[in-house]
DNA sequence: TCGGATTACGTGCACCGTAATGATC
DNA sequence: GATCATTACGGTGCACGTAATCCGA
């Protein structure tokens, strides 16, 4: 058995072209590395440089054992990789979800249950958030639909309402609900974690230009200072329940049907009994 | 990067269920192999053992690491077995021959030509020489027909008769020539090593049994006290120009047309410049 | 003369083995 | 008490770095 080392230093030297080069970049001494070499060349007991007293390069040998050691190397990094991923997700919990609102609940909830473990959530307007599930990209996802499929565990845990923020000077403010066909053409601010309101937005209103907004302050400042309607910005009764904040915006309902939606928490029917404990919480 | 031996120590582990069993087998202490899985754990970053006091078992992660250590052991080993066979064939010459009679001067001829080199021989009967040398399997071939391909280059050396030896009291013993068929049925002594003649043999005389030699001195003695007619038994004529033995036997031509054949030496038109040494004696 | 490889040589520390300790059956 | 793992400790070999040497451009 040949120390992977050496096999490192080997393809250091196939990449500096020279020893002291070579050893510089690994930070060990050019003596060092020349021994490693000889070391290297006598295990294999086979000749891998050509040596002409002021210069080494390379034979056949060597350059096959280049080719062969650097395919060696990257396996042993991605088979180190792969070890620390496979543990990393056994002590992580990783959450998809179409909409941010539930997101902080949802987490404190996890942490409370799992101790120890990592919550790690991703707000994503993916429709594809089921298949992710199935592959494993995430134990725990929360939709906007019952996902079909019975591989499935799926269980309603919440629902929402989609209303848009206006400025009281707005021609449709005294509406008591609006189509968001009504709305299309105007100019929105709109934040980028809302998770699949987006795709609706976006299909339902398709001349309709949007401001993303990265940061929910800057949002909140933004919908206080301009005249622009605004999605979600505490539109939702979800957030409106939790958080009636003071501002002078009209808040008004939109009567599309999809704007109004069910979210559910769904994991593997494989995985149920593990999470158990957190549909337990919602029933 | 970690070392080899590590994981090397973690299979012996895996395959011997205890430490004290695993560092019996690896030679080292005990608490040297302790030590060593700690490290191991350590540079990882990652938990692969359940320790309980007085017992030491993988855990998931362990096992999933013992399985890509057996791989990674594997591969390294598959390795250094192919740049050693690299080399080693790029130090010896190996000839491929339908015959043996050729074989004595020509490995001379290749020893003083290529000093140094080892020179591997094989007398096959096998059709599919060409198509072996092709594939590198040998460097050299000696062929009883010119191969056909434009990737050879090839030379006619030498040509050789095939003859039958029968003793004097056998009823075909005074004729001037012999077809095989005027054979067929009878039971022959033949030498194993006779390359593609024993295919010749074969087809012209289904019907006969050949009693098979692989020393040809036992083959020689057998001749001198049976009756049995034999092959070759220094019945070509390359053999008889060169070994005029002693015998009573009675040595008579083949009349069939394939009884006459030339000798090809042959290798890759890529390596003629490597062999025109060779070549060039016998032109 | 400088850059690069190898050889010579002294040293430190990494790793080993022995011994002791702890734990479980 | 036997077996097994871990910790403690002291010794040693080995690989390292520095220095010297050799060689070639």
């Amino acid at each position: 058995m040949i120390e992977i080392h050496l096999f490192e230093q080997l393809v250091a030297f196939a990449s500096c072209g020279t020893l002291s080069a070579a050893a510089e970049q690994l930070h060990i001494s050019q003596p060092a590395l020349s021994r490693s070499m000889q070391r290297l060349e006598d295990e294999l007991g086979v000749k891998l440089f050509d040596r002409q007293k002021s210069r080494l390069t390379l034979n056949e040998n060597g350059e096959l054992t280049v080719q062969y050691a650097r395919n060696l190397l990257m396996q042993e990094e991605s088979m180190i990789e792969q070890i620390r991923e496979y543990d990393r997700k056994k002590r992580t919990i990783s959450v998809g979800s179409c909409t941010p609102v539930l997101i902080p609940d949802f987490v404190s909830l996890l942490s409370s249950l799992y101790e120890g473990m990592t919550i790690s959530t991703e707000v994503t307007g993916d429709p594809h958030l089921a298949e992710q599930l199935r592959e494993n990209k995430y134990q725990l996802a929360i939709l906007h639909e019952k996902p079909d499929g019975n591989i499935f565990y799926s269980l309603p845990i919440e629902s929402e309402h989609l209303y848009v923020s206006l400025p009281p000077v707005h021609p449709l403010a005294d509406a008591d609900g609006l189509y968001l066909k009504d709305l299309d053409g105007q100019t929105f601010l709109l934040y980028s974690q809302i998770g699949f309101w987006d795709g609706l937005c976006r299909r339902k209103m398709p001349s309709s230009r949007f401001l993303l907004q990265q940061e929910m302050d800057v949002l909140g400042e933004l919908v206080e200072n301009s005249a622009f309607p605004a999605f979600p910005a505490f539109p939702t009764d979800y957030v409106m329940k939790r958080s009636r904040q003071e501002t002078d915006r009209v808040i008004i309902p939109i009567l599309d049907e999809e704007a109004n939606v069910t979210y559910y928490c769904a994991c593997l029917k494989s995985e149920k009994a593990r999470f158990t404990p957190v549909f337990r919480h919602f029933r």
